[in-house]
DNA sequence: AATTTGCGCAACCGAAAAGTTGCATATATA
DNA sequence: TATATATGCAACTTTTCGGTTGCGCAAATT
């Protein structure tokens, strides 16, 4: 089973899920309220996401919680970043295309 | 057929050809040519990149050369950009609690 | 003009993923 | 203690995905 973030991200239902609990965490009944899929869908796509540590479980009696790993997330963002460079770069590159053909037209 | 950045990028091999024409365009030859897949393979990332939109064409002859649209790739960013905002909080939560103890020992 | 080269497209196949159903288990509650 | 609730897990089905094969077409090359 090849699990990694950007896999975990590519579903639509997860990326909701992690939107759903980034802020506080929930159980699994109470994210699956907020679709229309089954529980037993949630819980699969929560445990995806558990196997690949984007989230975390916290059992309390019965419940158990679930909630965002938020620095999970910087491992998307540090593949970016390489992108981000590039497109700084890009951007300047156009800034100084047009101040010299300002210059020119002066 | 439900083609978005995400689901585009959650394929490795997408990945790499996305890291290989960063920088400068290449054919899909060249580009297989890097790779154990095939050609038609890597023809048909190519065409899931392409109508994502996050790859563009550009015929040359009988050639046809593929390019990153590296603004697309901001949509992942802006997406990510929630999660960043986020995680700042919870650091600068980190940095107060932190500053609290120490202000509690002195 | 015939052949080679670069490429896309469609059909097919096997593997993996997503969703459903039916349990089992543990913790609450009556 | 019997029952209801919260949840996970395994088996099964359906869908999707990645790859291969085979074809067609247009641009280069001979």
């Amino acid at each position: 089973m090849r699990r990694d973030v950007f896999q975990a991200i590519a579903d639509p239902t997860r990326r909701s899920i992690i939107a759903l609990i980034a802020l506080q965490s929930m159980t699994p009944n109470a994210i699956a309220e907020n679709f229309d899929a089954s529980r037993q869908s949630i819980s699969k796509h929560l445990r995806i996401l558990t196997e690949c540590e984007l989230v975390r479980q916290e059992q309390q009696g019965r419940e158990i919680f679930y909630s965002l790993k938020i620095e999970k997330m910087k491992e998307i963002d540090a593949w970016l970043e390489q992108y981000r460079k590039i497109w700084e770069i890009r951007f300047n590159q156009l800034e100084n295309v047009l101040s010299t053909i300002k210059k020119q037209t002066k």
